[in-house]
DNA sequence: ATGGTTGGGCGCCAA
C-alpha cells in the first residue's frame, strides 16, 4: 500500500504533472492540496482514464483538497464539527480499510498576524477532530501540507529562519499535541540525507540552493506506524518544467 | 543575493 501527498499549487496548471507522477509511481492513494478550483472543475474524468477515482473539496481561487485512489473512497468528511470555516482544507475518507485525513493547514502568513491566530485556532480544532478520528479508526494516516517544520533538521538554515512562520514555538507546540495523541511523523522512522525537504520557495532560487523546509508530513497511528516500511520525498517533480513549489511525499505500508 | 517567483484573475492577495 503506497500513500502519497502533494501540494500541487493549482490543479489547473499541474494536471499533467499529477498524471505523469501517478503513472510513474502507481500509488494506491494520492492526496492533493491547493487545487485552487471548484469541486466540479476537478479533472476526475482524466484521472479515471488512467484508473483512479477522485474525491474533491474545492473552492474558487484558493485552497481546495482532493483524494485520488485506486479503490473507492467512502465516508467523506470535509469540516471539523466545532469549527465553521468556508476555506476548504480538510478531506477525510476511508480507503481499503484505512482512514485517510488530507489536510491543508493554514500558512499563517506572519507570527502575530490575524492569519496566524486563525492557524492556531484551526490547529486546536484539528487536534480535537483527530482525537475523535483515532477513537473511531485504528488504521489512521493524517497527511498533507502542515505548513509547520517539526524541528531544526527540517529547515535549511534554522538560525536564519529563527522563530518565524512555519517554525514558531506555538505552531510546533500545536503539532506536538498531535504527536501526544499517539501520531508519529513516520518520515523520521527512516534514514534520510541531511537537508531532505518537501518545499522550496519559488523566490531566490530556493530549489537550486536546496533552501527548503520539510512541511509536508505523514502522521500515522501506532498500527500504521508498525506497518510502515518506507517514507521518502520524491524531489524529482520539483525540477520539472513549471513545477509546484512542493514535492510529493510518500509512505509505503505492508498490506 | 536578507532578495525575489508563481498562481489566480485583472488589481492585488496569498504563499
Amino acid at each position: 500500500m503506497k500513500i502519497a501527498t502533494w501540494n500541487v499549487n493549482s490543479m489547473n496548471v499541474r494536471q499533467g504533472h499529477v498524471i505523469e507522477w501517478l503513472q510513474a509511481h502507481e500509488p494506491d492513494v494520492l492526496v492533493l492540496q491547493e487545487i485552487k478550483q471548484l469541486t466540479e472543475k476537478f479533472p476526475a474524468d482524466a484521472l479515471g482514464e488512467i484508473g483512479y477515482e477522485s474525491l474533491a473539496s474545492g473552492q474558487k481561487t484558493y485552497n481546495g483538497v482532493a483524494v485520488v485512489s485506486r479503490a473507492p473512497a467512502t465516508d467523506p468528511v470535509t469540516d471539523f464539527p466545532a469549527f465553521d470555516d468556508p476555506q476548504r482544507r480538510v478531506l477525510a475518507t476511508t480507503i481499503d480499510g484505512i482512514r485517510i485525513v488530507n489536510l491543508y493547514v493554514p500558512n499563517g502568513s506572519e507570527v502575530g498576524s490575524e492569519k496566524y491566530d486563525y492557524k492556531l485556532r484551526w490547529l486546536a480544532s484539528l487536534r480535537d477532530f483527530l482525537a475523535a478520528e483515532l477513537e473511531a479508526h485504528e488504521n489512521l494516516v493524517v497527511l498533507g501540507d502542515f505548513n509547520i517544520a517539526p524541528a531544526d533538521a527540517d529547515v535549511y538554515d534554522p538560525e536564519k529562519w529563527g522563530d518565524a512562520i512555519l517554525c514558531s514555538p506555538r505552531e510546533r507546540e500545536a503539532l506536538g499535541k498531535l504527536f501526544d495523541l499517539g501520531l508519529t511523523d513516520v518520515f523520521r522512522k527512516f534514514e534520510h540525507a541531511e537537508g531532505t525537504f518537501s518545499w522550496w520557495d519559488y523566490r531566490a532560487a530556493g530549489f537550486r540552493r536546496n533552501a527548503g523546509l520539510r512541511i509536508d508530513l505523514i502522521l500515522t497511528s501506532d498500527i500504521m506506524t508498525k506497518r510502515c516500511t518506507a517514507s521518502y520525498v520524491d524531489k524529482e517533480p520539483r525540477a520539472w518544467e513549471r513545477p509546484s513549489d512542493h514535492a510529493p511525499v510518500v509512505a509505503e505500508f505492508t498490506v
